[in-house]
DNA sequence: TCTGGGGTCCTAGGACCC
DNA sequence: TCTGGGGTCCTAGGACCC
């Protein structure tokens, strides 16, 4: 048999500057320009367009903290706008699944595609096709990597990011170290800043020298992870095409607070609408959650206040995704953690233990828990057809004053009408 | 003044059982 | 007085990803 047969061949699409160029698509104006995107809250810049990275802002860095460098450049600010992006992601990869139906989703710019059935001559042909496909059928750039495993696909993209095509195959290269010894260590795909580190103690600044670590000595003194990784560098794949998408395990929301809460009545309402957000989504995936848990802190960076930070879960009974018994929960560990005086920046609320939905009815199930279940339907319905907490409970309050900031959002919904760019003629 | 949100997996250590 | 050893399960915390 043929290496060409046997050897798989992994292809990682990532979008470029993904929530940038979503922006892009519905302003003209500012595809030239610096762009850069903020995180919720307006709080870090999260998405930056070429032009604003050759600045010198970071990514992740603070929003005010780039404020200077972005209003001396006229550097265009958006705030998140994650429906938007959210709907164009699922254009892009719609438009992948003709390319091999078996993809997967690994994030909301990215995925991963088997193209083994091509031979190696092929392959690269290939993925310029995906790309120009990409870009005409929904307008966002991309870049696209190709390997025999997904951590060196990951390489290989950061490769294509950088050449003219923005496409790179590592496929058919007879000794791919050269390649390896000038990618950093804190850029391998699975090495974050606690392992850099660690590498780096040890002399590993490359992935050359990871991949030439042994597997024994790495599995040791870090874990299987690592040594995942490394026999990945190596062209051996451990981490498979992960490409059913299984039923999540946890499901969170939370959220930073546009002004700092000190009041208990303030936390209240924001920790009940986090947990009916929370529920609403797991019934639409018709899971059901075995224990909550709620947590509230002040800010970690602001610290002359007051630091204070707690959780605490608790189980039901018995698993459930009825609002009326989330948010009931929710409300009592607040009690027991919320402590008077402190100006609190974040709350969240994380449901676990999910499972399917089916599984719940058990000896204790009632008529009473069926009447709750169709209340829940019908408000969800009802929120559906009229727009989100059209129906609420009423400790999710109406005021929201903690709610957050989002000065600079750019309001384009794909799904109004009235957003529809115009084009003249 | 202002520092995101949502996931997964692994490991160590404790509780518990026989 | 002497106080084993091995297994499982659960959880909290940490590290990683985008």
């Amino acid at each position: 048999m043929s290496s060409t047969q046997c050897t798989k061949k992994i292809a990682l699409v990532d979008c470029n500057s993904f929530y940038v160029s979503c922006e892009r698509l519905f302003n003209p104006k500012i595809r030239k320009k610096p762009v850069v995107v903020l995180s919720n809250n307006d709080g870090c810049i999260i998405s930056r367009s070429n032009e604003a990275k050759a600045l010198g802002i970071k990514m992740g860095e603070p929003y005010f903290k780039g404020k200077d460098i972005i209003i001396k450049n006229n550097v265009q600010v958006f705030s998140s706008n994650y429906s938007l992006y959210g709907d164009i992601s699922r254009r892009v990869m719609r438009t992948l699944k003709r390319f091999n139906s078996d993809i997967e989703v690994y994030s909301i710019d990215e995925a991963f595609l088997d193209l083994s059935n091509f031979t190696d001559q092929e392959v690269e042909k290939v993925g310029k096709e995906i790309r120009a496909t990409v870009l005409q059928w929904t307008g966002i750039p991309t870049s696209i990597g190709i390997a025999k495993t997904k951590t060196l696909s990951k390489v290989a993209n950061h490769i294509a990011k950088k050449t003219q095509s923005g496409v790179a195959s590592l496929i058919g290269i007879e000794n791919i170290d050269p390649i390896l010894e000038k990618v950093e260590i804190n850029d391998v795909w699975g090495v974050g800043k606690q392992l850099t580190k660690f590498y780096q103690k040890n002399g590993i600044y490359n992935a050359k020298q990871l991949k030439n670590k042994s597997n024994t000595w790495i599995k040791k003194s870090s874990n299987v992870l690592s040594s995942r990784t490394a026999m990945e560098l190596r062209g051996i794949p451990c981490i498979n095409l992960e490409t059913t998408t299984s039923k999540r395990k946890s499901c969170v929301v939370s959220r930073s607070f546009g002004k700092r809460v000190e009041k208990f009545q303030e936390l209240r309402e924001a920790v009940a609408n986090y947990c009916l957000n929370a529920s609403e989504k797991i019934r639409s995936e018709s899971l059901v959650a075995k224990a909550i848990t709620v947590f509230v802190r002040t800010s970690p960076f602001q610290r002359n206040f007051g630091y204070y930070s707690n959780s605490k879960t608790l189980d039901f009974p018995i698993a459930t995704n009825n609002s009326i018994e989330t948010v009931k929960a929710a409300m009592s560990i607040l009690d027991s953690i919320f402590r008077n005086g402190y100006r609190y920046q974040k709350a969240g609320v994380m449901l676990t233990g999910l499972s399917n939905e089916e599984g719940k009815k058990n000896l204790f199930s009632t008529d009473k828990d069926e009447k709750i279940n169709s209340l829940m339907r019908s408000i969800d319905n009802t929120n559906y057809r009229y727009g989100r907490s059209t129906l609420s409970l009423a400790s999710a309050g109406v005021q929201k004053r903690w709610n957050m900031r989002r000065q600079y959002s750019s309001k384009i919904d794909t799904a109004d009408f009235y957003c529809l760019p115009t084009i003249r003629a």
